[in-house]
DNA sequence: CTTCGACCAGATCACCCTTGTTCATTCTTG
DNA sequence: CAAGAATGAACAAGGGTGATCTGGTCGAAG
């Protein structure tokens, strides 16, 4: 699935035109990463939390050469599903 | 940061009213879980991807007894952020 | 058309995950 | 707006899983 199809859903849920839609949709987004970016969390009630999460440095190895290499501590975004979100993707196959 | 700022940083964006954005969010987050449940993948070029991964069963700690416990195989929403966004959450404190 | 993401290799260690209760925050309804 | 209801976060501890590193290419998406 990618963004159109997710622009499509959200247009049929509010009823207005793609292009609406797809602005609606980069909104919403932005808005988390934006709240990610600023306060590094963003939690919905019912559906999960982005959080800003800190990954530690530690020694990895280069898949080509298989030559051990020191990889920096890096900033990644992750989510955690709320247990409602959870509970749905159980029971999905 | 709450679903609430980010309705009032969505409804800033889109010129609309509080209510409205809400419905809104509500109904670009449901569309998101709507596809992670059925595609199993929605990916957003620019922002990142939600994927339905599922966790080996495996064996566990009971904190308060300490005592090992089994734990069945279970599914969970992943989230891989784009080369953009893990970018901007680089250069933030 | 141009860019952006997926893929895949192998190996390592950081981080997630479990339980269960309590509290705080948030959402909702009157 | 206020109060009640509900959801999430935190904590503890340890083991094992999976995320992630590189990087070039291909395919798809915008």
């Amino acid at each position: 699935m990618n963004k159109g199809d997710l622009v499509e859903v959200v247009a049929s849920s509010l009823n207005e035109t793609k292009a609406q839609a797809s602005r609606t949709v980069d909104a919403v987004l932005e808005g988390i990463a934006k709240g990610v970016l600023s306060d590094g969390k963003v939690t919905i009630t019912g559906f999960g939390s982005f959080e800003k999460k800190k990954r530690a440095a530690r020694t990895g190895v280069n898949p080509h050469t298989k030559e051990p290499i020191q990889i920096a501590a890096s900033t990644t975004v992750g989510f955690k599903p709320s247990q409602a979100l959870k509970n749905s993707v159980q029971g999905e196959s």
